[in-house]
DNA sequence: ATCCTATATTAGGTTTGCCTAACTTTAGAG
DNA sequence: CTCTAAAGTTAGGCAAACCTAATATAGGAT
């Protein structure tokens, strides 16, 4: 099933939040992506039309595994892009971050793991020349 | 000046037919990018409205230089990006092609910069190793 | 128990960028 | 020179995703 780069937002965004371990309100969301009550309403209905949440009106938001799944894999994305940008190409830490949430919506799977053994391996190379 | 993905994906489109010192047509930007002929008037009247382009009805279309300059940024974007995934990662070519063409849009022209200068000392460097 | 405030929802509007269908222009074949 | 086919434009529509303004709900303070 092919996600929007919106729907990967808020899962993102919930499964962030989530880790908290405190429950995920609408304004949370709203707060967390910079966006309005109103849109975060009506991302939610499309996210539980489409079963990546559950959500009855004025309560907690809860991912569902297949959520929850696309959520993580998101964050992670963010997080070797973040690492990638910034401790190797050595692009500011703000700036890289802000890159990060735009290109984690356009590489597959295969890249992400890819990416993630590269800069393992460079990095260990990295040590042992040092 | 902020330009969209579509902006982008237009300039750097004409860039790249222009490279083949033919008049670029409509339809050639059509085919291109795979939109229908409107999609592509509709755009142009974009471009030419921000200056990026100079269009008269049923000719052919032309960048002007801040045009040229957005186009050409992207298609060295995407070469660094194609590159970087195809050569480095080991993604598969088309899908590395692909991922190009979505990424070129998210990257800063520093990030370009400086994967492109990581490129060249990590590809100097395997060679020495070799 | 009532009421107030924070939170959430609904209704309606905007922008971007694509589409199809219908119409116009241009250039080249005859 | 005409006339037709390819190329381009115009008109109107749609979907995604955001917004503001108005309305509804729920839970805590009195």
């Amino acid at each position: 099933m092919k996600t929007t780069k919106s729907i990967e937002d808020y899962l993102e965004a919930i499964y962030v939040l989530s880790l908290k371990n405190k429950p995920v309100r609408i304004k949370d969301i709203a707060k967390f992506l910079s966006v309005k009550l109103p849109s975060v309403t009506e991302a939610i209905n499309r996210l539980v039309k489409d079963e990546y949440a559950v959500h009855t009106p004025y309560e907690d938001v809860i991912l569902t595994k297949k959520g929850e799944y696309v959520g993580k894999n998101t964050w992670e994305k963010h997080q070797i892009l973040f690492k990638f940008l910034k401790d190797i190409l050595k692009v500011p830490q703000d700036k890289a971050f802000r890159e990060a949430c735009l290109v984690e919506h356009c590489i597959s799977d295969e890249t992400k793991d890819k990416l993630k053994k590269f800069m393992k391996s460079f990095q260990n190379n990295t040590e042992r020349i040092r």
